[in-house]
DNA sequence: CCACGGATTGGCT
DNA sequence: GCCAATCCGTGGA
């Protein structure tokens, strides 16, 4: 959820992975903290946004205890409110075709483009920002798929990435 | 100081 | 399926 220009984009996490920087080569806090990561050591409830390509932004949801370096990467979500914002957002106009609707938050960049999250968001105190996570008490366990994760060289291996079954926002099967 | 390559995406073959 | 785009964090000289 993100209050954005008097405006509340509100979406449903459709698909996450989970990274620990203690035991996870993959983690970008793997090598210890630094300038970049920081926020990624802080008690969890922060966000951390990451610059990457040369021109994307992911952001990530801080959830370990101080010092251990743990967060999850947002990497779906599914448009509930405000599309026409997040479309603008996104690609630079309010109507879009259905192909475009699955496509406007599938994946981690994509995320912060659709919801404006940038450089300026990272350390955001989620438990009192207008960018926010709401729970969700319908969903099931029996609903989460659980798979090895996407896009990376090292521990390929950890089954760290979870989507909804039957979710057509995911980022890919 | 400099070189390398990335938790990606979209366009072209 | 392949690859360019395009910054900057990180690590080695």
């Amino acid at each position: 959820m993100r209050e954005f220009n008097g405006k509340r984009l509100a979406g449903k996490i459709v698909e996450v992975e989970a990274y620990d920087g203690l035991i996870d080569e993959a983690a970008h806090t793997y090598g210890g903290k630094t300038k970049r990561n920081e926020i990624m050591f802080e008690e969890g409830g922060f966000l951390y946004v990451y610059f990457t390509y040369g021109m994307h932004f992911c952001c990530n949801v801080v959830t370990g205890k101080k010092d251990h370096g743990q967060a999850v990467l947002l990497r779906a979500i599914e448009p509930l409110n405000e599309i026409e914002e997040m479309a603008v957002n996104r690609f630079g106009r309010n109507k879009i075709s259905g192909k475009e609707l699955f496509n406007i938050a599938s994946g981690p960049a994509k995320i912060c483009k659709a919801f404006g999250i940038n450089r300026s968001d990272n350390g955001t105190d989620l438990t009192k920002s207008e960018i926010y996570i709401l729970d969700n008490p319908k969903l099931k366990m029996s609903e989460i798929v659980q798979t090895a994760r996407i896009g990376i060289k090292k521990s390929k291996e950890l089954p760290w990435r979870f989507y909804i079954k039957n979710s057509r926002f995911i980022s890919k099967k």
